[in-house]
DNA sequence: CGGAATATGGAAAAATAATCTACCTATTCT
DNA sequence: AGAATAGGTAGATTATTTTTCCATATTCCG
């Protein structure tokens, strides 16, 4: 269970992991001990799982994203495994959901723009068949944020 | 335009930003002083946007992740105003897009469950009018990362 | 109830890392 | 040749993390 300290400093990672540990303290009301002791068992629990830069897409020239829908008709294990594998190696696939529903699987791609969408769409199926295949282009970001909300971190977790 | 290096060290900074630089530096071959210079660079272009922690949603109770495809028919600039404003306010919405083709707004939505999505959704359509709602709930997050291809950022970027 | 065990908070010191400066060298470009 | 760029070393300084030691609650049994 994560109490309202804990909830507290986990938002304050969420936005900016940079900040000493003193200052995080002084905002929650915390000395730096226990404030330092907390964060540790949180990463010893895994509830933060690491710490990253984020990096501005448009300045590494990955604009461009694109959601891709497929469907598929080959339901075997070893199929499976290899769309897996083919996908890990695509350093374009930053999201990858199985899905209920009509569509069996989402894939968010990050690309420079269309045409290099279409080099990579064209090597995805070249590596792997699929039954159908549905691109749509994202003309704006609006909003993106890893920070997950922690109301809900607050109950009892289902297990 | 980002060097070989500047790739490097964002590669390893994408992965992990705690490394002191000292330990970048020899990983990449290249001593902490010019290393450390790159990395001020890379924040100060805006390359590096910033650095978080990232947290495992099923240890903040939010495991559930649903995309929401969403039509409109108002497509007034006030409409469009109220609607970001509303979505900014749900901290569940992690992802927003505004998308080309038959749909309008695409987001992703992280909840502990399915009853917990249908709270939200409620709560959505008593905030604004929109004209149609389909969810696709995703049964598996198969490949997550926030880790861009540095590939393309080799080239020069479009302008 | 008393007291051990546990959990939590705090102060201060020790260890580590970041930051910044100065200066030197090699390479490239004009 | 001279300017500009990039890397290197060394050292001083500051900032931060990590550890140690201690105090205070709270809980859980016998």
């Amino acid at each position: 269970m994560l109490d309202r300290m804990d909830r507290k400093i986990l938002d304050i990672l969420q936005k900016d992991c940079t900040l000493p540990v003193a200052e995080i303290g002084k905002q929650i009301g915390l000395s730096t001990t226990p404030c330092w002791r907390r964060i540790q068992k949180l990463e010893e629990q895994g509830v933060i799982e690491r710490r990253v830069a984020l990096l501005d897409p448009k300045k590494v020239n990955v604009g461009v994203t694109v959601f891709v829908s497929i469907t598929t008709s080959n339901h075997t294990k070893e199929w499976l495994e290899r769309f897996h594998a083919a996908l890990e190696d695509f350093p374009e696939v930053v999201e990858f959901y199985r899905m209920s529903g009509q569509i069996d699987y989402l894939l968010r791609v990050v690309v420079p723009d269309i045409e290099r969408y279409d080099t990579f769409y064209k090597r995805l199926i070249s590596k792997i068949e699929l039954y159908d295949v549905s691109s749509a282009f994202a003309m704006e970001q609006i909003k993106f944020t890893t920070a997950l909300p922690l109301d809900y971190a607050a109950e009892e977790r289902r297990p």
